[in-house]
RNA sequence: GGAGAGGUGGCAGAGUGGUCGAAUGCGCUCGACUUGAAAUCGAGUGUACCGCGAGGUACCGAGGGUUCGAAUCCCUCCCUCUCCGCCA
């Protein structure tokens, strides 16, 4: 959430910065609600004022020994009384527009970084750095990973669909060993650089998912449970983000560094004709993340050594990748600067999105009121919150299968990952 | 699923209509004492919004009602805990 004390006070600037996002944002009508609701409350609170004081005259006198029919008191609740009736038609109308005010604020997204590139599409986006060309594969005939998982016994679509729906994977063998050897290797990764490892729920409730921003704007892309407040989560980052919610930290507790194994079930609405298929996009699929919760003047270092952890996992891997810095157009709703790591898939001949870093700055700490309170200064600020897959287990999984797929029609094991499988080939 | 208890400040825990934003204890901050520390003593210590400021307003799970006045009374909802049943 944008903080509305900045709508107000720099309205031409967080304008421009929206607009870096695309059109359709629109701070007018913010600026003439809050214009309307601070003239409302002066109003209100000058009425309440008086109440008070009517209240508290009242108390003392009756106990000083007035009756309650004493011509002064009479006059008293006369006035209380009708104070009473019109603040009755002021507080509906402030609360109104405080909830339109909220409601607005809630949709409108994270202004992006003055060091991100500026650009409409993902066409856009602008390349950082690549890593490991030397590991790009020299086998020419190389099978898509869904082919060649499934020449192998390893995983499978088809019966799949008979269990749940199209888009889902059922992995056997040693494709289920391999998955979970892939979680268990990179949580072994990230707790030994000092991430804390979690495993939070994975049905969250309407208020988790407004904190960390795919409420209320984005609820078609998650399964809700119909019955209850309840949504399967997305991403780890939304129950990691709640984990603190309403809380007030402590200075010295920050950076909190946490990194949790979750399934994560996404509707992917309006993605029909992508990636039908394969690992790419499954409506449930496992997922490694990162999570920060960092003081504000460190964020922005924070995101380079948060991507950096995230880039170890592809080393380890020795699976070649480039590092992509999204334009402002192509920016996560709550994220003010991203870098996607993506990984090179020899069956499409392209690097494809495996991790998603982002800086959100305080844009969910605002959402999810996660603050934090530094000694001897005064009052509270709201941290910093930053995100990164570490890394999606699925498409891992397709690009062990495409890079070390050999001639023979076997897949290597690549070599970090023999220890925790117990074998050197598929 | 059945029965009961309860939601108050960083924590514990009082408060059942009036000067209560809220006793007390712990914690924390500052000061005194001490070579230093502990112990002790003294002072302070919630958050948010409005206002240049003085100051004002809101908040005792949420929402509504009664009243001049609600943490306190009434209604609705949410959540937590305990016991029983069922269950991985």
């Amino acid at each position: 959430m944008i903080d509305l004390k900045q709508i107000r006070e720099n309205p031409e600037q967080v304008q421009a910065q929206l607009n870096l996002r695309g059109d359709g944002y629109d701070l007018q009508p913010i600026l003439a609600l809050d214009k309307q609701q601070r003239e409302l409350e002066v109003g209100r609170s000058q009425l309440q004022a008086r109440s008070n004081e009517i209240g508290k005259l009242v108390g003392q006198k009756m106990k000083a020994g007035a009756k309650p029919d004493d011509p002064e008191i009479l006059a008293l609740k006369d006035e209380g009384n009708r104070i009473k009736t019109q603040l009755a038609d002021l507080e509906p109308q402030e609360r109104e527009i405080k909830a339109k005010i909220e409601t607005i604020l809630l949709t409108l997204p994270n202004p992006p970084s003055p060091t991100t590139p500026v650009g409409k599409t993902e066409d856009e986006n602008v390349e950082v750095r690549r890593w490991g060309e030397e590991y790009l594969p020299t086998n020419p005939n190389i099978l898509p990973h869904y082919e060649i998982g499934e020449k192998l016994g390893i995983l499978n679509f088809e019966r799949s669909v008979k269990i749940a729906q199209s888009r889902f994977v059922t992995l056997i063998g040693a494709g289920a060993a391999l998955e979970r050897a892939l979680i268990q290797f990179m949580l072994d990764l990230h707790t030994q650089a000092g991430f804390l490892e979690m495993l939070p729920p994975i049905l969250i409730n309407s208020a988790s998912l407004t904190a960390s921003g795919q409420l209320p704007k984005f609820a078609d892309e998650s399964f809700k449970c119909d019955r209850d407040d309840l949504w399967l989560t997305p991403t780890a980052e939304v129950p990691i983000t709640s984990y603190y919610r309403d809380e007030i930290l402590s200075a010295e507790q920050l950076p909190i560094y946490h990194c949790a194994y979750t399934p994560c079930f996404r509707r992917e609405a309006g993605s029909y004709g992508r990636d039908t298929r394969g690992l790419i996009r499954l409506h449930q699929f496992n997922k490694v993340e990162l999570f920060k919760f960092v003081h504000p003047d460190t964020s922005f270092d924070e995101l380079e050594s948060l991507t950096q952890q995230a880039e170890r996992v592809l080393q380890a891997l020795k699976l070649p990748y480039r590092v992509m810095a999204l334009c402002t157009g192509d920016l996560g709703f709550a994220s003010v600067k991203t870098y996607d790591l993506e990984v090179w898939l020899p069956s499409q001949g392209k690097y494809r999105e495996i991790s998603s870093c982002s800086n959100c700055t305080d844009f969910q700490a605002r959402r999810a009121n996660l603050r934090f309170k530094e000694p001897g200064k005064k009052g509270t600020q709201y941290l910093h919150t930053l995100n990164g897959s570490g890394l999606a287990i699925g498409r891992t999984m397709a690009a062990i299968l495409e890079n070390y797929q050999q001639p023979d029609g076997t897949v290597q094991v690549p070599e970090v990952l023999q220890p925790y499988l117990g074998r050197p080939v598929l």
